[in-house]
DNA sequence: CAATAATTGACTATTTTAGTTGGTTAAGTA
DNA sequence: TACTTAACCAACTAAAATAGTCAATTATTG
């Protein structure tokens, strides 16, 4: 599992979409103002993380997107994993028996790591992240109030 | 801390580094060819190997690279660390206070991440990824006896 | 029908990663 | 001293990933 500014990226919108989610779905300029992510890079990103079964696109006015499960079930190893595309960081292509000195060394090396933050990763839940930001309301400026879950979300 | 194919081949080059580690240095060339690594990438490697103090270069014939400590005290951490430039993962710089919607939460996020894979990392050493490879020797085809530690190394 | 917003694809720009070239400098050897 | 080795260094190129642009199509709503 590579970590770089890509799944940021997603994490971040899907973290804005979660927290403006009204029972309308919200569209991408929306969340590309927001979050000052250019709107073509929003859809690329979107166009995984639907394929990928996280978000679901409603066409037309007053479309958008909206989650397909409820937050505690998204991890953020999901939405990360959704847009980088799985790269083999093994260079032997899995063979476990490579002949190259310290390679299936290093093999064992980034499949655990890739594991252990695959498994960190993956207890992580968008509602997670709004209870932990919920909690910071008090103590912290990053605190206008944007979402009141009034109503029960739709979901799927 | 970023996650790229750059920290792995830096790992992989200083494994190949110890691994081959007699009394006399290593020069790039060997771990060029048995890693199949490009000598010139590797030069930009322990380049920054060398000023992260993780390495030592030894000039002329019979040169070539050693550890400045022994492998016990050089983690996986301080390897990547030393070859991708810090970033700062935030985006509002370090702001605590940025107004801008959920940025400071993902912030949370993205810090606490990072702090973990930090921690994970700094843990394992080359000594480590020796020993496991040791562990390995009889169970799996990886397993040439490229090093004989026969005579304590030098170091420094 | 008109407006909205996802969806798609091709294309460009920037950054990072990886590799190349051509040196210089320090140290060992003959 | 001359020669070789190999670190060290800088500028440059190539490839890949990241980020953004543009233009069209499609489904939906009003």
């Amino acid at each position: 599992m590579r970590l770089t500014t890509k799944g940021r990226y997603a994490v971040t919108a899907m973290l804005d979409l979660v927290l403006h989610s009204q029972n309308t779905p919200v569209t991408l300029t929306e969340i590309a103002t927001r979050q000052t992510i250019s709107l073509s890079y929003l859809e690329q990103l979107f166009s995984r993380l639907r394929k990928a079964d996280l978000v679901k696109g409603v066409r037309g006015p007053g479309g958008g997107y909206r989650l397909r499960q409820t937050p505690d079930l998204i991890s953020v190893a999901s939405i990360i994993e959704a847009v980088n595309e799985p790269i083999d960081s093994t260079k032997c292509g899995g063979e476990e028996n490579c002949q190259h000195d310290s390679v299936c060394l290093t093999h064992d090396l980034w499949a655990g790591l890739s594991e252990h933050i695959q498994d960190y990763l993956s207890k992580i839940t968008l509602a997670d992240l709004i209870a932990q930001r919920d909690g910071r309301r008090n103590t912290t400026k990053c605190s206008e109030s944007i979402v009141k879950f009034d109503k029960p979300l739709k979901y799927g």
